[in-house]
DNA sequence: GTCTATAACAAGATAGAC
DNA sequence: GTCTATCTTGTTATAGAC
Protein backbone atom coordinates (compact mmCIF):
# COMPACT_ATOMS: atom_id res chain seq x y z
CA UNK A 1 0.00 0.00 0.00
CA UNK A 2 2.61 2.23 0.10
CA UNK A 3 3.80 1.13 -3.50
CA UNK A 4 0.20 2.71 -4.27
CA UNK A 5 0.36 5.95 -2.24
CA UNK A 6 3.46 6.56 -4.08
CA UNK A 7 1.33 5.75 -7.40
CA UNK A 8 -0.81 8.39 -6.09
CA UNK A 9 1.47 11.11 -5.34
CA UNK A 10 3.25 10.70 -8.64
CA UNK A 11 -0.18 11.29 -10.17
CA UNK A 12 -1.01 14.28 -8.40
CA UNK A 13 2.51 15.52 -9.30
CA UNK A 14 1.11 14.93 -12.80
CA UNK A 15 -1.85 16.86 -12.43
CA UNK A 16 0.51 19.64 -10.76
CA UNK A 17 2.68 19.70 -13.54
CA UNK A 18 0.02 20.55 -15.89
CA UNK A 19 -0.96 23.54 -14.02
CA UNK A 20 2.63 25.02 -13.19
CA UNK A 21 5.19 23.33 -15.33
CA UNK A 22 8.11 21.69 -13.80
CA UNK A 23 9.73 24.56 -12.76
CA UNK A 24 6.47 25.82 -10.54
CA UNK A 25 6.18 21.87 -9.28
CA UNK A 26 5.86 22.29 -5.52
CA UNK A 27 5.85 19.73 -2.99
CA UNK A 28 3.29 21.41 -0.60
CA UNK A 29 1.08 21.90 -3.71
CA UNK A 30 1.05 18.24 -4.48
CA UNK A 31 0.36 17.50 -0.65
CA UNK A 32 -2.84 19.72 -0.60
CA UNK A 33 -4.19 18.25 -3.26
CA UNK A 34 -4.18 14.93 -1.41
CA UNK A 35 -5.13 16.26 1.49
CA UNK A 36 -1.72 15.93 3.11
CA UNK A 37 0.94 17.47 4.99
CA UNK A 38 3.92 18.60 3.18
CA UNK A 39 6.47 16.85 5.18
CA UNK A 40 4.55 13.49 5.38
CA UNK A 41 5.92 13.40 1.24
CA UNK A 42 9.12 13.28 2.25
CA UNK A 43 8.30 9.55 3.01
CA UNK A 44 7.98 8.84 -0.13
CA UNK A 45 10.24 11.06 -1.74
CA UNK A 46 13.58 12.20 -0.55
CA UNK A 47 12.71 16.17 -2.18
CA UNK A 48 11.55 17.84 -4.99
CA UNK A 49 14.18 16.64 -7.25
CA UNK A 50 13.62 13.44 -6.30
CA UNK A 51 9.52 13.58 -6.98
CA UNK A 52 10.93 15.37 -10.43
CA UNK A 53 13.39 12.50 -10.86
CA UNK A 54 10.23 10.00 -10.57
CA UNK A 55 7.98 11.64 -12.99
CA UNK A 56 10.82 11.74 -15.64
CA UNK A 57 11.59 8.40 -15.44
CA UNK A 58 7.42 7.88 -15.64
CA UNK A 59 7.50 9.77 -18.66
CA UNK A 60 10.66 8.04 -20.78
CA UNK A 61 8.76 4.64 -19.38
CA UNK A 62 5.52 5.53 -20.57
CA UNK A 63 6.56 6.59 -24.12
CA UNK A 64 9.04 4.13 -24.73
CA UNK A 65 6.19 1.39 -23.34
CA UNK A 66 4.16 3.18 -26.50
CA UNK A 67 6.43 2.47 -28.98
CA UNK A 68 7.01 -0.47 -27.71
CA UNK A 69 3.97 -1.96 -28.14
CA UNK A 70 3.04 -0.24 -31.45
CA UNK A 71 6.17 -2.15 -32.55
CA UNK A 72 5.10 -5.90 -31.61
CA UNK A 73 1.90 -5.33 -32.49
CA UNK A 74 2.35 -4.61 -36.24
CA UNK A 75 3.60 -7.35 -38.58
CA UNK A 76 7.57 -7.87 -39.72
CA UNK A 77 8.11 -5.18 -42.17
CA UNK A 78 10.39 -2.30 -40.90
CA UNK A 79 8.52 0.11 -42.68
CA UNK A 80 5.49 0.09 -40.90
CA UNK A 81 6.68 -1.23 -37.96
CA UNK A 82 8.38 2.54 -37.98
CA UNK A 83 5.08 3.91 -39.20
CA UNK A 84 3.47 2.14 -36.49
CA UNK A 85 5.57 3.50 -33.91
CA UNK A 86 6.23 6.70 -34.57
CA UNK A 87 2.13 7.42 -35.01
CA UNK A 88 1.88 5.81 -31.32
CA UNK A 89 4.74 8.42 -29.94
CA UNK A 90 2.64 10.67 -31.67
CA UNK A 91 -0.48 9.52 -30.15
CA UNK A 92 0.91 9.70 -26.45
CA UNK A 93 2.46 13.00 -26.43
CA UNK A 94 -1.27 14.55 -27.78
CA UNK A 95 -2.51 12.38 -24.51
CA UNK A 96 0.50 13.46 -22.45
CA UNK A 97 1.66 16.95 -23.35
CA UNK A 98 3.01 17.99 -20.04
CA UNK A 99 5.31 14.72 -19.50
CA UNK A 100 6.52 14.90 -23.36
CA UNK A 101 7.40 18.35 -21.98
CA UNK A 102 9.38 17.34 -19.48
CA UNK A 103 11.41 14.59 -20.96
CA UNK A 104 11.87 16.53 -24.54
CA UNK A 105 11.66 19.93 -23.40
CA UNK A 106 14.12 22.85 -21.68
CA UNK A 107 15.74 21.46 -19.01
CA UNK A 108 14.29 22.45 -15.57
CA UNK A 109 16.49 25.51 -14.04
CA UNK A 110 18.53 24.16 -11.20
CA UNK A 111 17.55 20.12 -12.09
CA UNK A 112 20.20 18.05 -12.51
CA UNK A 113 19.23 14.61 -14.32
CA UNK A 114 20.41 11.35 -12.28
CA UNK A 115 22.15 8.58 -14.26
CA UNK A 116 18.79 6.58 -13.92
CA UNK A 117 16.65 9.18 -16.05
CA UNK A 118 19.24 8.45 -18.79
CA UNK A 119 18.90 4.80 -18.64
CA UNK A 120 15.00 5.23 -19.05
CA UNK A 121 15.25 7.60 -22.01
CA UNK A 122 16.93 4.72 -23.97
CA UNK A 123 14.46 2.53 -23.90
CA UNK A 124 12.55 4.22 -27.17
CA UNK A 125 16.17 4.66 -28.92
CA UNK A 126 16.56 1.12 -28.46
CA UNK A 127 13.02 0.53 -30.07
CA UNK A 128 14.04 2.79 -33.27
CA UNK A 129 17.11 1.24 -33.47
CA UNK A 130 16.15 -2.27 -33.80
CA UNK A 131 13.46 -1.27 -36.57
CA UNK A 132 16.75 0.21 -38.91
CA UNK A 133 19.04 -2.73 -37.59
CA UNK A 134 16.67 -5.20 -38.59
CA UNK A 135 15.83 -3.13 -41.95
CA UNK A 136 19.49 -2.62 -42.99
CA UNK A 137 21.83 -6.06 -42.12
CA UNK A 138 25.46 -6.33 -41.92
CA UNK A 139 26.38 -6.39 -45.50
CA UNK A 140 23.09 -4.52 -46.87
CA UNK A 141 24.07 -1.72 -49.40
CA UNK A 142 24.05 1.41 -48.66
CA UNK A 143 20.14 3.12 -48.55
CA UNK A 144 20.23 5.06 -51.85
CA UNK A 145 19.93 8.75 -51.27
CA UNK A 146 22.29 8.65 -48.22
CA UNK A 147 25.70 11.19 -49.67
CA UNK A 148 28.87 9.30 -48.64
CA UNK A 149 29.95 10.47 -45.31
CA UNK A 150 33.47 11.80 -45.06
CA UNK A 151 36.10 9.47 -43.24
CA UNK A 152 36.21 10.75 -39.85
CA UNK A 153 32.53 9.88 -39.11
CA UNK A 154 32.79 6.50 -38.60
CA UNK A 155 34.86 7.44 -35.61
CA UNK A 156 33.05 9.91 -33.86
CA UNK A 157 29.14 7.90 -34.01
CA UNK A 158 31.23 4.31 -32.82
CA UNK A 159 29.97 4.63 -29.14
CA UNK A 160 25.87 4.98 -30.60
CA UNK A 161 26.99 2.10 -33.58
CA UNK A 162 28.54 -0.32 -30.90
CA UNK A 163 25.75 0.03 -28.81
CA UNK A 164 22.75 0.43 -31.41
CA UNK A 165 23.83 -0.15 -34.92
CA UNK A 166 26.76 -3.17 -34.57
CA UNK A 167 28.64 -3.14 -38.12
CA UNK A 168 26.22 -0.67 -39.86
CA UNK A 169 28.14 2.35 -42.13
CA UNK A 170 28.42 5.63 -40.55
CA UNK A 171 25.79 6.60 -42.48
CA UNK A 172 23.31 4.57 -41.68
CA UNK A 173 23.75 5.24 -37.78
CA UNK A 174 23.82 9.12 -38.74
CA UNK A 175 20.18 8.40 -40.62
CA UNK A 176 19.21 6.96 -38.18
CA UNK A 177 19.84 9.61 -35.55
CA UNK A 178 18.22 11.68 -38.16
CA UNK A 179 14.78 9.83 -38.09
CA UNK A 180 15.07 9.85 -34.42
CA UNK A 181 15.54 13.44 -34.34
CA UNK A 182 12.97 14.35 -36.57
CA UNK A 183 10.34 12.00 -34.39
CA UNK A 184 11.47 13.79 -31.34
CA UNK A 185 11.85 17.35 -33.41
CA UNK A 186 8.18 17.06 -35.24
CA UNK A 187 6.13 15.75 -32.11
CA UNK A 188 8.08 18.40 -30.02
CA UNK A 189 7.32 21.49 -32.57
CA UNK A 190 3.93 20.30 -33.31
CA UNK A 191 3.06 20.32 -29.52
CA UNK A 192 4.49 23.67 -28.75
CA UNK A 193 2.68 25.50 -31.27
CA UNK A 194 5.56 25.91 -34.24
CA UNK A 195 3.08 24.77 -36.78
CA UNK A 196 0.49 26.56 -36.40
CA UNK A 197 -1.03 28.39 -39.52
CA UNK A 198 1.40 26.25 -41.76
CA UNK A 199 -1.28 23.55 -42.63
CA UNK A 200 -4.59 22.62 -42.70
CA UNK A 201 -4.23 19.03 -40.89
CA UNK A 202 -1.00 18.21 -39.27
CA UNK A 203 -1.65 13.82 -39.61
CA UNK A 204 -1.22 13.40 -43.13
CA UNK A 205 1.82 15.52 -42.89
CA UNK A 206 3.35 13.94 -39.95
CA UNK A 207 2.66 10.45 -41.81
CA UNK A 208 4.62 11.38 -45.23
CA UNK A 209 7.39 12.84 -43.43
CA UNK A 210 8.03 9.79 -41.31
CA UNK A 211 7.36 8.02 -43.96
CA UNK A 212 9.66 9.96 -45.94
CA UNK A 213 12.54 9.93 -43.27
CA UNK A 214 11.71 6.22 -42.94
CA UNK A 215 12.42 5.38 -46.42
CA UNK A 216 15.56 7.85 -46.18
CA UNK A 217 17.35 5.79 -43.53
CA UNK A 218 16.77 2.49 -45.64
CA UNK A 219 13.23 1.49 -44.94
CA UNK A 220 11.38 -0.24 -47.70
CA UNK B 1 17.02 57.27 -24.00
CA UNK B 2 14.11 55.38 -22.97
CA UNK B 3 15.22 53.27 -26.07
CA UNK B 4 18.55 52.94 -24.20
CA UNK B 5 17.13 51.75 -20.63
CA UNK B 6 14.86 49.25 -22.25
CA UNK B 7 17.64 47.66 -23.54
CA UNK B 8 19.41 47.38 -20.51
CA UNK B 9 15.65 46.32 -18.79
CA UNK B 10 16.11 43.26 -21.40
CA UNK B 11 20.12 42.24 -21.14
CA UNK B 12 18.80 42.30 -17.20
CA UNK B 13 16.10 40.29 -17.79
CA UNK B 14 18.30 37.86 -19.79
CA UNK B 15 20.73 37.05 -17.18
CA UNK B 16 18.03 36.16 -14.74
CA UNK B 17 16.51 34.35 -17.20
CA UNK B 18 19.69 32.33 -17.55
CA UNK B 19 19.70 31.78 -14.13
CA UNK B 20 15.83 30.93 -13.33
CA UNK B 21 14.13 30.13 -16.66
CA UNK B 22 11.30 31.96 -18.25
CA UNK B 23 8.70 30.75 -15.70
CA UNK B 24 11.14 31.89 -12.56
CA UNK B 25 11.64 35.40 -14.33
CA UNK B 26 10.50 38.06 -11.67
CA UNK B 27 10.29 41.54 -12.37
CA UNK B 28 11.39 42.28 -9.13
CA UNK B 29 14.91 40.71 -9.64
CA UNK B 30 15.04 42.79 -12.92
CA UNK B 31 14.72 46.09 -11.02
CA UNK B 32 16.70 44.74 -8.27
CA UNK B 33 19.39 43.92 -10.72
CA UNK B 34 18.78 46.92 -12.05
CA UNK B 35 19.06 49.27 -8.89
CA UNK B 36 15.18 50.05 -9.52
CA UNK B 37 12.13 50.08 -8.22
CA UNK B 38 9.82 47.55 -9.32
CA UNK B 39 6.90 49.98 -10.08
CA UNK B 40 9.47 51.89 -12.41
CA UNK B 41 9.61 48.99 -14.92
CA UNK B 42 5.89 49.29 -15.84
CA UNK B 43 7.06 52.31 -17.55
CA UNK B 44 8.39 50.22 -20.25
CA UNK B 45 6.15 47.03 -19.96
CA UNK B 46 2.61 46.57 -19.48
CA UNK B 47 3.56 43.56 -16.89
CA UNK B 48 5.49 40.67 -16.44
CA UNK B 49 4.53 38.48 -19.82
CA UNK B 50 4.89 41.90 -21.68
CA UNK B 51 8.25 41.20 -20.78
CA UNK B 52 8.49 37.97 -21.75
CA UNK B 53 7.02 39.10 -25.13
CA UNK B 54 9.67 41.43 -25.55
CA UNK B 55 11.96 38.75 -25.20
CA UNK B 56 10.65 36.28 -27.29
CA UNK B 57 10.67 38.75 -29.99
CA UNK B 58 14.36 39.63 -29.48
CA UNK B 59 15.35 36.00 -29.83
CA UNK B 60 13.40 34.93 -32.74
CA UNK B 61 14.93 38.43 -34.35
CA UNK B 62 18.23 37.43 -33.46
CA UNK B 63 18.56 33.95 -34.70
CA UNK B 64 16.93 35.09 -37.88
CA UNK B 65 19.16 37.47 -38.11
CA UNK B 66 22.21 35.44 -37.80
CA UNK B 67 20.09 32.79 -40.30
CA UNK B 68 20.16 35.72 -42.83
CA UNK B 69 23.75 37.43 -42.34
CA UNK B 70 25.37 33.55 -42.83
CA UNK B 71 22.85 33.29 -45.97
CA UNK B 72 24.25 36.36 -47.94
CA UNK B 73 27.50 35.97 -46.87
CA UNK B 74 27.79 32.73 -48.86
CA UNK B 75 27.60 32.49 -52.33
CA UNK B 76 24.91 31.17 -55.02
CA UNK B 77 24.89 27.79 -54.00
CA UNK B 78 22.00 26.13 -52.36
CA UNK B 79 23.72 23.66 -51.14
CA UNK B 80 26.50 25.44 -49.52
CA UNK B 81 23.54 28.61 -48.16
CA UNK B 82 22.02 25.66 -46.51
CA UNK B 83 24.91 24.39 -44.62
CA UNK B 84 26.30 28.06 -43.69
CA UNK B 85 22.53 28.90 -42.05
CA UNK B 86 22.48 25.65 -40.16
CA UNK B 87 26.01 26.04 -38.98
CA UNK B 88 25.01 29.68 -37.90
CA UNK B 89 22.02 28.65 -36.13
CA UNK B 90 23.68 26.25 -34.59
CA UNK B 91 26.54 28.48 -33.15
CA UNK B 92 23.93 31.10 -32.21
CA UNK B 93 22.04 28.36 -30.16
CA UNK B 94 25.12 27.34 -28.21
CA UNK B 95 26.03 31.07 -27.21
CA UNK B 96 22.66 31.93 -26.15
CA UNK B 97 21.23 28.78 -24.81
CA UNK B 98 18.73 29.97 -23.18
CA UNK B 99 16.88 32.39 -25.14
CA UNK B 100 16.82 29.40 -27.84
CA UNK B 101 15.02 27.17 -24.87
CA UNK B 102 12.56 30.18 -24.33
CA UNK B 103 11.77 29.99 -27.78
CA UNK B 104 11.81 26.56 -29.50
CA UNK B 105 11.77 24.47 -25.55
CA UNK B 106 8.69 23.82 -23.83
CA UNK B 107 5.90 26.80 -23.84
CA UNK B 108 5.56 29.13 -20.64
CA UNK B 109 2.96 27.91 -18.67
CA UNK B 110 0.31 30.45 -18.28
CA UNK B 111 1.68 32.46 -21.40
CA UNK B 112 -0.15 33.36 -24.23
CA UNK B 113 1.79 34.20 -27.02
CA UNK B 114 0.35 37.43 -28.98
CA UNK B 115 0.62 37.54 -32.53
CA UNK B 116 3.64 39.55 -33.07
CA UNK B 117 5.91 36.85 -31.50
CA UNK B 118 4.25 34.34 -34.07
CA UNK B 119 5.26 37.24 -37.06
CA UNK B 120 8.84 37.68 -35.17
CA UNK B 121 9.29 33.38 -35.70
CA UNK B 122 8.63 33.68 -39.40
CA UNK B 123 12.34 35.44 -40.21
CA UNK B 124 13.97 32.34 -39.84
CA UNK B 125 11.18 30.46 -41.90
CA UNK B 126 11.71 32.99 -44.42
CA UNK B 127 15.39 32.60 -44.89
CA UNK B 128 14.99 28.74 -45.00
CA UNK B 129 12.37 28.54 -47.40
CA UNK B 130 13.80 31.14 -50.06
CA UNK B 131 17.06 28.71 -50.45
CA UNK B 132 15.28 25.72 -51.41
CA UNK B 133 12.80 27.91 -53.43
CA UNK B 134 15.74 28.89 -55.40
CA UNK B 135 16.92 25.44 -55.15
CA UNK B 136 13.66 24.00 -56.78
CA UNK B 137 12.26 26.34 -59.23
CA UNK B 138 8.97 26.06 -60.40
CA UNK B 139 8.81 22.72 -62.69
CA UNK B 140 11.76 21.24 -61.95
CA UNK B 141 11.88 17.44 -61.59
CA UNK B 142 10.83 16.05 -58.45
CA UNK B 143 14.22 15.01 -56.14
CA UNK B 144 15.02 11.50 -56.14
CA UNK B 145 14.81 10.46 -53.17
CA UNK B 146 11.32 11.63 -52.40
CA UNK B 147 8.63 9.30 -52.07
CA UNK B 148 5.38 10.21 -53.82
CA UNK B 149 2.77 12.00 -51.71
CA UNK B 150 -0.79 10.59 -51.56
CA UNK B 151 -3.25 13.11 -53.22
CA UNK B 152 -4.45 14.69 -50.27
CA UNK B 153 -1.26 16.17 -49.11
CA UNK B 154 -1.27 18.82 -51.62
CA UNK B 155 -4.38 20.43 -50.15
CA UNK B 156 -3.24 20.13 -46.26
CA UNK B 157 -0.15 22.29 -47.06
CA UNK B 158 -1.27 24.67 -49.19
CA UNK B 159 -1.26 27.96 -46.23
CA UNK B 160 2.58 27.30 -46.08
CA UNK B 161 3.22 27.00 -49.85
CA UNK B 162 1.56 29.28 -50.91
CA UNK B 163 3.51 31.37 -48.50
CA UNK B 164 7.12 30.48 -48.98
CA UNK B 165 7.21 27.62 -51.89
CA UNK B 166 4.68 28.68 -54.28
CA UNK B 167 3.87 26.19 -57.33
CA UNK B 168 6.12 23.90 -55.52
CA UNK B 169 4.72 20.12 -55.52
CA UNK B 170 3.63 18.88 -51.77
CA UNK B 171 6.54 16.58 -51.41
CA UNK B 172 9.22 19.45 -52.01
CA UNK B 173 7.07 21.24 -49.39
CA UNK B 174 6.85 18.50 -46.92
CA UNK B 175 10.68 18.29 -47.34
CA UNK B 176 11.41 21.88 -46.44
CA UNK B 177 9.06 21.06 -43.86
CA UNK B 178 11.49 18.04 -42.92
CA UNK B 179 14.89 20.29 -43.29
CA UNK B 180 13.19 23.18 -40.74
CA UNK B 181 12.14 20.61 -38.49
CA UNK B 182 15.63 18.67 -38.20
CA UNK B 183 17.30 22.02 -37.91
CA UNK B 184 15.19 23.28 -35.02
CA UNK B 185 15.12 19.27 -33.29
CA UNK B 186 19.03 18.54 -33.52
CA UNK B 187 19.71 21.85 -32.25
CA UNK B 188 17.27 21.13 -29.27
CA UNK B 189 18.11 17.73 -28.33
CA UNK B 190 22.40 18.53 -28.44
CA UNK B 191 21.29 21.95 -26.15
CA UNK B 192 18.80 19.40 -24.13
CA UNK B 193 21.52 16.76 -23.40
CA UNK B 194 19.91 14.30 -24.80
CA UNK B 195 22.56 13.24 -27.25
CA UNK B 196 24.99 13.09 -24.66
CA UNK B 197 27.34 10.02 -25.17
CA UNK B 198 26.15 8.90 -28.18
CA UNK B 199 29.09 10.07 -29.96
CA UNK B 200 32.63 11.17 -29.60
CA UNK B 201 31.84 14.49 -31.08
CA UNK B 202 28.99 16.26 -32.55
CA UNK B 203 30.02 18.59 -34.48
CA UNK B 204 30.77 16.15 -37.42
CA UNK B 205 27.28 14.58 -37.20
CA UNK B 206 25.61 17.43 -37.20
CA UNK B 207 27.28 18.51 -40.44
CA UNK B 208 26.59 15.20 -42.24
CA UNK B 209 22.73 15.48 -40.99
CA UNK B 210 22.03 18.75 -42.03
CA UNK B 211 23.63 17.95 -45.94
CA UNK B 212 21.74 14.92 -46.03
CA UNK B 213 18.62 16.49 -45.07
CA UNK B 214 19.12 19.08 -47.63
CA UNK B 215 19.88 16.82 -50.35
CA UNK B 216 16.79 15.26 -49.51
CA UNK B 217 14.64 18.03 -49.97
CA UNK B 218 16.65 19.06 -53.16
CA UNK B 219 19.73 20.69 -52.75
CA UNK B 220 22.64 19.84 -55.26
C1' DG C 1 4.09 65.39 -19.46
C1' DT C 2 7.59 61.89 -18.12
C1' DC C 3 9.61 59.36 -14.91
C1' DT C 4 10.80 57.21 -10.28
C1' DA C 5 9.79 56.15 -5.42
C1' DT C 6 6.80 54.84 -1.58
C1' DA C 7 3.44 52.05 0.14
C1' DA C 8 0.14 48.73 -0.02
C1' DC C 9 -2.65 44.48 -1.48
C1' DA C 10 -3.60 39.48 -2.02
C1' DA C 11 -1.43 35.35 -3.00
C1' DG C 12 1.57 31.98 -1.99
C1' DA C 13 6.11 29.99 -0.28
C1' DT C 14 9.28 29.12 3.58
C1' DA C 15 11.23 28.45 8.33
C1' DG C 16 10.90 27.24 12.65
C1' DA C 17 8.69 26.71 17.14
C1' DC C 18 5.60 23.82 19.34
C1' DG D 1 1.50 17.13 12.18
C1' DT D 2 0.12 21.92 13.15
C1' DC D 3 0.52 26.87 13.48
C1' DT D 4 2.47 31.19 12.93
C1' DA D 5 5.63 34.74 11.65
C1' DT D 6 8.20 36.21 7.83
C1' DC D 7 9.39 36.58 3.08
C1' DT D 8 8.65 37.08 -2.08
C1' DT D 9 5.63 37.56 -5.91
C1' DG D 10 2.76 40.68 -9.53
C1' DT D 11 0.40 44.62 -9.51
C1' DT D 12 -1.68 49.14 -8.49
C1' DA D 13 -2.59 53.79 -6.35
C1' DT D 14 -0.44 57.76 -5.09
C1' DA D 15 2.95 61.17 -4.36
C1' DG D 16 6.89 63.77 -5.63
C1' DA D 17 11.14 65.17 -8.92
C1' DC D 18 12.61 66.94 -13.33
Amino acid sequence: MRAELTREIIAAAQEELAREGPAGLSLRAVARRLGMVPSALYRYFPNRDGLLTALIIDAYRAVGVAAAEADSASDRDPGRRWRAVTGAVRDWAGEHPHEWALVYGSPVPGYQAPRETVEAATVITGVIARIFADAVPVGSPLPAGLPPAPGGLSGVVAPIEAELLPGRPAEVVAAVFMAWTQLIGMVSLELFGHYEGATTDFGPVFEYCMAAIGHHAGLD
